[in-house]
DNA sequence: GCCTACTGTCACCGAATCGTAACGTTGCCG
DNA sequence: CGGCAACGTTACGATTCGGTGACAGTAGGC
């Protein structure tokens, strides 16, 4: 089940932990350093995902990611971006670029490999890929960035989406607000656990009637009804 | 499921603030300013997880990490490496050493706690974890944060929740009510107070008639029937 | 550069929840 | 059969918790 990696950065550093801990998590890696031998590479070689930087000298990573996109070839395979910047992260996944996970720097070795296994069990549709969630009326659509109730789509803003994604991911299982913090917020900034209150209630007002899926669990946490 | 870290620091200050930022997320902790002491405690408390400095006077944060990782009585121990220069870190955690994880200083104590649960979580994810307490009609899911009497839910509060599953827990054996006040309400020492009873009773009133598994056993304690 | 959308924080409020005291009841001892 | 201590029950003030609206800072789009 060795599958291929390609992984393209610019630092040598990098590219070594990367391969390092790719390689000890079962699969094969391929590098490239820069963007044009990066495009070579994968429509040669047909990576079964790609780790890009976004900060790439000549080319930048976003380009490289459209281009990747646009290629028949190459359109397919799954891409995880590194950055530097929560902030960025945005317009990269789902938007303009095709992005399908993102890991900003410095990001912990274990973490990229469990986001690695976790987008090629997805793409390779063994064992019910998680595309797409589903609760009630409610869809939201991982990909597409998308959320509809009773196939009216609901516009909510990346905040929302990923606290509703991460409930429905675990639905039915109650979440501490430090447990959200953590999965929805990521690891850095000092942030008010009372946060997540505030953003459960936007992401209530726009779920309209279908909010009421959203428990709060008093004294624990928010839940998902099954 | 409060588990003990083991941290490894030769500067006072670090150790305190990490001390007290575990200690406040929940965690025990022990301490060591070199790595002799290191070695030794992680041999004899095998603590949960090992937050380890890379700059040691006398042995080097490295070599710590290395003979932690060749003893078989230390070997599974996850570590996290505290690094002052984020350059350094991709080659020595990646490649030399098998840490699981690294901050880079400074850092926040927020982030680190953050990353000990990650980490911690887990790793214990693996065993099998008895999420599902049963006695008789009645039914508790720790994930859920919800108990049923023969299928049917009953509401209970966060602190009768815990009381519950508390009792659960050790179903057959009394406890006392010191005994009760500590695991539940986290009281230290020894305090005359009916709490304890009073929350019994509401317990037992949300119970019905399924409340007779909670047995009074006059002049010790509470104990569930088997 | 202005404007809009988004985000995190704060203060306030009502309600759920908690701990304690006071009182009633039960069981055990001589 | 009394008395006492342990436990059950009730009630209530205090506290905590989560919902809500408002607000300032910020980034992106035009």
């Amino acid at each position: 089940m060795s599958e291929t990696i390609l992984i393209v950065d610019d630092e040598q550093d990098v590219l070594d932990l990367l391969t390092f801990n790719l390689q000890k998590a079962g699969f094969k890696t391929i590098a490239a350093r820069d963007g044009a031998t990066a495009l070579q590479k994968a429509r040669d070689a047909t990576p079964a995902l790609i780790v890009l930087d976004l900060m790439l000298p000549e080319i930048e990573g976003t380009e490289v990611c459209r281009q990747l996109k646009v290629d028949p070839k190459t359109a397919h395979i799954p891409i995880i971006m590194l950055t530097a910047k929560a902030e960025e992260v945005d317009r990269v996944v789902g938007l303009e670029l095709g992005a399908d996970d993102y890991v900003t720097k410095p990001f912990s070795p274990r973490e990229l490999a469990l986001r690695v296994k976790t987008i090629l069990r997805r793409a390779s549709g063994r064992g019910a890929p998680p595309e797409i969630l589903k609760a009630g009326d409610l869809l939201a659509d991982l990909a597409k960035h998308e959320v509809t109730v009773k196939g009216k789509p609901v516009e909510l803003t990346a905040t929302e989406f990923k606290l509703l994604t991460t409930l429905l991911e675990r639905r039915g299982r109650v979440q501490s607000r430090d447990r959200l913090l953590m999965d929805v917020w990521g690891y850095e900034g000092e942030m008010d656990t009372r946060t997540v209150d505030t953003h459960v209630r936007r992401l209530r007002e726009k779920l309209g009637k279908t909010a009421d899926l959203i428990e709060t669990v008093r004294g624990v946490g928010y839940r998902l009804a099954e």
